[in-house]
DNA sequence: CGCGGCTTTGATGTTCATCAAGTAAAGTGG
DNA sequence: CCACTTTACTTGATGAACATCAAAGCCGCG
């Protein structure tokens, strides 16, 4: 991790409207003077569960895992989350420490907020804390929801799932690279790295992805989005 | 569902501390006059999901689910809840229905106040606000981690996780009735009515609980607890 | 008193995890 | 930059875990 050196300006940040728009000049100075700018590579872990939260955290671009390891050392990745998803949980509101460990997928760009700062505006400016909780409260619901669409799943199922996740909620394209590794991609979706590949394998065969690496096209839509309902 | 007869006293409520400890006098006037309650047998369904949000729930005594049903019609219990967790999800800042239905699993008082006069309260009063949503976000935190570890056992292990959490979290005590049927079981810990009941009877064969109907007593708590860690 | 939901057990088959073993790709340090 | 190491990827074989199907007893309720 190393801090980025030209910090972006906030006029071209979604953030910006979506939530520092309630803000007044003043409390918006107050919140940006504090405001740090990270960039994190590939894999590098931006906070460890159990870490401590002193500061408030937006993603500006890249991509991130929330994930949870167990007693068997095993990782399982809560979400894949973009811009616009807070990276920051409510418990910035209720815990002193991470429930989840945060890690960068891809190169990722981090805005971070002094807590004390945040805890200010928030204390003040009541429509910017409740958009700050709206959007926080989002990425707990995503979660739920996703894993309750993944356990009524088969194997099939889940990776047509999941590549429709990328295909509409990611890239917004028939055509991407995998952002993660086949065991990321088990870890996500609840199933072992071998029947990843080989569930993965299968649509190519059967022609509904092709597939070259870590790059997917998907060529049956139809097809795929079938095997989501019904598998 | 019918309306309680007798109004119960905040002075003894538990959220009263808890939550309308920071509204003024006037305030609390204002929640208390819109406030209703209603009383739903077991088995009842308090909400659906798809329901408008137009007010806010609380649990007063009881014992509700969470719950979503699949496209195959099968349901999926998200947590069961007593008093001081709340029914109200966060969704009621942001969302205009319900995402998961509730249903009571018991006799259950419920208190509700209009989502309107709820809404002002928190739009004037920045501490009752925070810790309303505070209250609220422990309820998906709790679905989150439960999930999590759901996930990561087997059938034994999930059930042992599953008594432990009936035995420390809502009964307090090692012998307690089953507060929900054997097909709900499976339905929040993902495995078969059939499963459930076969490794709830081989529990009982190997003595580490007892059962009878409904009816369980943990005689082997130390043991459970090895089931729920390691299987 | 009969119907529907809950409970139970056994038999059977499918799905999926595990194990093994090898190739390919991507870091890493001299 | 190349040897070395590690991590990612892949396929096949095997067996365990679990769902499904079937059949029957039980219980509460209208």
């Amino acid at each position: 991790m190393k801090p980025s050196n030209e910090i972006s300006s906030c006029k071209t940040c979604v953030y910006r409207k979506l939530l520092f728009d309630s803000l007044t000049e003043e409390e918006y100075q107050m919140v940006n003077s504090s405001r740090k700018e990270f960039i994190y590579r590939r894999g590098e872990i931006i906070r460890r569960e159990g870490d401590p939260i002193d500061s408030f955290l937006y993603l500006r671009s890249g991509l991130i895992k929330l994930y949870k390891t167990d007693r068997n050392g095993k990782d399982h990745i809560l979400s894949l989350n973009k811009p616009g998803d807070f990276i920051s949980l409510l418990s910035i509101f209720s815990n002193s420490v991470y429930k989840y460990s945060i890690a960068a997928v891809e190169e990722t760009k981090v805005c971070d907020i002094d807590l004390v700062i945040l805890h200010k505006v928030v204390s003040t400016n009541n429509k910017f804390a409740l958009r700050v909780l709206n959007r926080m409260s989002k990425v707990s619901d995503d979660i739920i929801e996703s894993q309750f669409e993944i356990r009524q799943r088969q194997v099939k199922g889940r990776i047509a799932f999941f590549l429709l996740f990328l295909t509409n909620k990611i890239y917004r394209s028939h055509e991407f690279r995998l952002p993660i590794t086949r065991r990321e991609i088990g870890e996500l979706i609840s199933m072992t790295t071998e029947n990843t590949i080989r569930t993965l394998s299968e649509f190519k065969k059967d022609g509904i992805i092709s597939m070259e690496g870590r790059t997917i096209n998907i060529l049956d839509y139809e097809r795929i989005k079938g095997i989501s309902n019904t598998g």
